[in-house]
DNA sequence: GGTATCTATATCAGTTTGATATATATTATC
DNA sequence: GATAATATATATCAAACTGATATAGATACC
C-alpha cells in the first residue's frame, strides 16, 4: 500500500503527529506493517504542500511542541479512490501482496547447522515469544488515548480475532511437532 | 538475516547459480522470504571475491551459460558462525524479527472506506487464495530437480506443516466471522 | 548535579527493491 | 515460416525505505 494511502488512512481515524503515528506502527500495527520516521515525516510534509491534510503547530507545556495534522476533505477523498484501485489490483493478480520476512523460519531452515541446545533454547524461546503476542492479542483493558481510535475499530477485532487463532493453532502444532526438527 | 549468510545457507545445500537461488524464493521460499536479483548478485560476487565461494562458467545447450557458486570450507564455517551469532542475537531480543507487511489486513482495516460489493469480493478472493496456497503447501509430488534439496530439508517438512495449520484455522476464521466487517 | 528516559521533529548514508537492459533459445500462435 | 511470447541467465540503477543519528525541551530519580 502506498505510504500517502496508509497516511491518509490512519489520520481518518483522528488527527494525529507524525511521532504518533509512529506509535501506531510500534504498537497495535507493529505485527502488520511499519514505516519508520525517514518516511512518515516526508509523507507529511507532502500531503500538506498538496492540500491532503492541514496542519497545527500545537504548544504543549511539559512537553516539545508538535505538529498535528488532520485529512481534508481532498484527502479523504484521494484515500478512498486509492484503497479502491489497490483493492481491484489485489483482485486482480489473485496476490494480496503480502511480504513476510521471517527470521525464524530461516533459522529453522537451517537448524542443523545449529548445536542441538541453542536449536533447544530457541525453540523454548519462541514459544514464551509467542505466548506473550497472545496476551498482547488478547488484552482487553485501556490503552493510551491516541491508540483508542484504532481499538474501537470493527476491523481491530477481526484482525485480532484472527491474529490470536493463528498464533494458539502455530503454538500447538508447535508443541506437539518440535521433535521433527531433531 | 544478513543476505551473506542466507546465501551461504542455500548454497550449502548444493551448488547454484544465482538465477536458482532467486527461483527458491519465487517458488518454497516465498513465503518466508525474498530477495532480489540487484542484491543476489552481488552478494555472490562479493562471497566469491572473499573466498567463500567458488564459481564454474557452465556452458549449456540451449540454455545461455550460467555461473555456478559452490559454498567453501571457509564459507560454511562462516555461515555456522553468523546462524549462532544471529540465533543468539534473537534469544537475547526476545524478538525473533520477523518483518510483516500485509496488505491485507491495511485494506482490512479500511475496509469501512470500501463499497460493500468490493469488500465481499475481496473476502472471496482472499479465501480462494488460501485455498490455493494450502494445495500448494500440501502438494507432495514431484518438483524441478533443482529445488528438490530443500525439499528434503526436515525443516521443510515442519514448516510445511505449520503453514498448513495456520492456513486451515484461518480459513476457518474468516468463514466464521466475516460478518463482523459489515 | 548527573544521567536516563520520553516526547518530538528532521536528516541521511547505506541497503534493497522493482524495473529495465541485454542476450540466447524454445515454444506457441497466426 | 514468420512473429510473438515465454524461459533462462546476468547485470545495473534510480527510487524508495530503513536504521541510525542529531537536536532539543522536559521529567524522573538517585
Amino acid at each position: 500500500m502506498q505510504k500517502d494511502t496508509l497516511c491518509l488512512g490512519l489520520l481518518s481515524l483522528g488527527p494525529r503527529s507524525g511521532y504518533e503515528i509512529k506509535q501506531m506502527f510500534e504498537g497495535p500495527l507493529s505485527d502488520f506493517y511499519s514505516l519508520s520516521f525517514g518516511t512518515i515525516y516526508p509523507t507529511l510534509n507532502k500531503l500538506q504542500s498538496e492540500k491532503y491534510v492541514s496542519c497545527k503547530q500545537l504548544s504543549q507545556s511539559k512537553k516539545p511542541d508538535k505538529k498535528v495534522y488532520t485529512i481534508t476533505k481532498k484527502g479523504k477523498d484521494l484515500m478512498k479512490e486509492n484503497l479502491l484501485g489497490d483493492a481491484s489490483a489485489y483482485i486482480r493478480s489473485g496476490n494480496f501482496g503480502d511480504q513476510i520476512k521471517s527470521e525464524f523460519f530461516l533459522l529453522l531452515l537451517f537448524a542443523k547447522y545449529l548445536p542441538k541446545e541453542t536449536l533447544e533454547t530457541v525453540l523454548n524461546e519462541r514459544v514464551l515469544f509467542l505466548q506473550q503476542k497472545l496476551e498482547q492479542f488478547k488484552y482487553d483493558g485501556p490503552v493510551p488515548s491516541d491508540l483508542q481510535a484504532l481499538r474501537n475499530e470493527k476491523s481491530i477485532t477481526f484482525i485480532r480475532g484472527l491474529a490470536t487463532t493463528l498464533i494458539e493453532s502455530g503454538l500447538t502444532y508447535m508443541e506437539k511437532n518440535r521433535e521433527k526438527l531433531n
